[in-house]
DNA sequence: CGCGAGCTTGACGTTGTTCAACTAGAGTGG
DNA sequence: CCACTCTAGTTGAACAACGTCAAGCTCGCG
């Protein structure tokens, strides 16, 4: 599974946080002296695709920004994993549990090629305690988690097939690929699994967007060719 | 709708928050003068049964603790509301917009006959600024609420009807009246939108459990018999 | 005594899943 | 270079789960 180039290592790539184009704004707000103390407990760990980056029910050590690639966060159930955000550069992801249990509670999983600059979590909990604006730039974004999950809880609960989907391609074009034109690299499982639809019934209705000539699709080349019209699958559900 | 009862005012009852133990415990960490502050600038509000404590959409101008009765905290769907918890004294609830859009997400009603205790937001703002560890309380109640809304998404879109139903006797049982032996307040139809199912399914799943001597049940009036088979059928789905 | 709201029950239809079979492309080894 | 396998994708048919609709019921309250 791992070739070489998947292992911890400080890395060459990313210098310095000063002047890092790939940190996540959260960042921002920390003093030098912060900075300083950032940049020398980090490092970057590569993933191969297809690679867990952290696992659900895992122990939260450490937390993490995206700094290149695209991965999955998934809560795993029973019969099926529901994926709540796809991630790019550069997404930063603190585990809800590093303030309650110290767990992973959902997993996340490289889709393409990815690296992640980690963190240890003491040292981010010192940057909360230390530094106010830190704090609450950490509150927002949460918070903004939380909103979004309860769209996610009704979107799961409420629409049926066809606006979910349409809800899934949105999603991808508008914040992940920013494009009509997407060469995605999600498989058809994942599209579903972001549905929390089965792969079948998923393919079913991206067919049924074809022939309505909606979208064109072949292989992963998805382009959106009547975007009013999916739109208004995804708001009349 | 509103008798005289209901109407915003300084509490004869709650004389002050220094030895209120209707008080939250995020409180507890709060300095003497910030304790004070606090106390000078809450009011409280006394709410009948179905009255709306706060309402989606509406702007967020203060946090709430419940001080007494029962309120249902849900989110409001196009065709159904989901209930995503049931609010108890002392259950404090700052709705997560406060630093993102300053509006709510969801609606609050009372259930029961309900008092609340007010504090402006930017009161709040500012105790999260000054006190680290009143901020990092809150963090956790926030990720606590974060994970427990995982749960749900993952009940709601897997779990099928008798593990939901369950779950929600479960819930009550355990977490709100902490007892087998229940004098509901709440409705079928809140039951139902705690399980997000139709409120025909949840009555007929009830019966189902009835019949299976799993729960007696007579109007409001639930007890659990067998609490073993409700957690099994919980755990399975 | 009559009214209305919440509750209950049955019949029926829809939505979405499951299962199984089939296809296509991408390695892999002989 | 050709089978061989493996995985991802696709399609159809049967089925189960759940919602909807409509009717009747109960109970508290005026």
């Amino acid at each position: 599974m791992k070739t070489e180039d998947s292992f911890f290592r400080k890395s060459d790539y990313c210098k310095n946080c000063f002047d890092c184009d790939h940190r996540s704004e959260l960042f921002n707000v920390l003093t030098e002296e912060q900075m300083y103390r950032l940049n020398n407990n980090r490092y970057e760990v590569i993933y191969n695709a297809g690679e867990t980056i952290h696992k659900q029910g895992s122990s939260a050590t450490h937390v993490i920004t995206l700094t290149s690639g695209l991965a999955k966060l998934y809560l795993e159930g029973k019969h099926r994993d529901i994926i709540l955000e796809i991630l790019k550069p550069t997404d930063f992801f603190a585990a809800p549990g590093i303030f309650v249990d110290n767990r992973h509670h959902y997993t996340i999983k490289a889709i393409t090629p990815t690296t992640a600059c980690f963190l240890d979590v003491e040292h981010f909990r010192e940057m909360i305690n230390k530094n106010p604006y830190f704090a609450q730039k950490y509150i927002e974004m949460m918070n903004e988690k939380t909103i979004n999950s309860f769209g996610k809880i009704l979107e799961l609960t409420q629409k049926q097939m066809p606006g979910r989907v349409a809800g899934a391609i949105l999603y991808l074009s508008n914040t992940i690929y920013e494009s009509k034109n997407m060469d995605m690299e999600l498989s058809r499982q994942d599209i579903a699994d972001l549905c929390g639809l089965s792969k079948e019934s998923t393919i079913r209705i991206l067919k049924d967007f074809k022939d309505a000539e909606y979208i064109s699709l072949e292989g992963k080349h998805l382009t959106i060719k009547d975007h009013e019209s999916l739109q208004q699958i995804y708001n009349n559900g």
